[in-house]
DNA sequence: CTCGATGCAAAATTTTTGCAGTCCC
DNA sequence: GGGACTGCAAAAATTTTGCATCGAG
């Protein structure tokens, strides 16, 4: 429950680093939307992503969230979870080691992650009978909770998008 | 090589069986849009259906095409294939009988279907841990040609959307 | 200083929707 | 003949981009 301090932060000092070593430059906003990211409690959208940088740096522009959306995902600090929706989900990678799957409840909508390690292997298998070398995976399991109306959820976890 | 008959076409009966038992209508369009779905070598995407339907049915419009997709997708004629990208593929359920994982290739765009029946197995497994139960599941793998440029690849599959 | 970064607003893309006319059953 | 279906065009929704200005190094 103790507020981060910013300047104490080793993982906001990797993505200075990171911005560093690719010749781009510290600015404010990159920096609101780097803070805005690691506070997070969940999955958010590139428009939550905004809300919160905002909150953080109000000169923080749309055009702005988007450049830096491939930035933090390159430098490994946000991943992309891709639930076929019509916009994309992001997640700030706080202490995920092995590879994760995602669970999606299609009543309340909440996005569970899972531990599914085997796929790291699953994926060079099938990748390498075709000759290909693996960039990315993604495993997605929709589901809903018997009995329960549409739109209605008995996991305590009602609270879709942040 | 031959021209399927359509008259002689069990899967567009159960397709017009389909539409009956949801006291839908068979018009020509959504019986042009069916052709034109099982007549795609490969995935394609709504406009790839809306030209190839059109071409069927020149009366088609990209609504009506919109509109007959979550019919196909519902009738498990076709299935949707979302690979991330900001359009979603559709495939027609050929002679599918397990679960597929797609590879997709990140430099020739080609999508690979690969048979993963394990993975029925899995989702169940990881669902009902949390007391879900499983509506549907995709796993893709992102992967390129080792050696290609980005655009280039050696895969003789160089023909992405249809 | 210099050139990358930003904000704004317009544009681009894909999909959805309102409405008046059409045609299946 | 009635109500579902369709085409058209406008609207939605998310993401991208052009351009003048700003500011990090």
């Amino acid at each position: 429950m103790t507020v981060p301090q910013p300047s104490n932060d080793p993982v906001r000092d990797t993505f200075k680093e990171f911005l560093n070593s690719k010749s781009l430059r510290v600015t404010n906003q990159r920096m609101a939307i780097f803070d805005a990211a690691f506070g997070m409690e969940d999955h958010f959208t590139a428009e939550d992503l905004l809300d919160k940088a905002r909150a953080i740096d109000s000169s923080v522009s749309r055009a702005t969230v988007y450049r830096a959306l491939p930035i933090l995902t390159e430098s490994n600090l946000i991943r992309e979870v891709d639930v076929g929706r019509d916009y994309k989900f992001y997640a700030a990678n706080k202490d995920v080691r092995t590879f994760q799957a995602q669970v999606i409840c299609t009543d309340c909508e909440k996005i569970f992650e899972i531990d599914a390690p085997f796929m790291e292997w699953y994926g060079q298998t099938v990748a390498s009978k075709l000759g290909l070398e693996v960039v990315d995976q993604r495993l997605q399991v929709s589901a809903r909770c018997p009995g329960k109306k549409n739109g209605v959820c008995s996991n305590e976890a009602i609270q879709a998008r942040a």
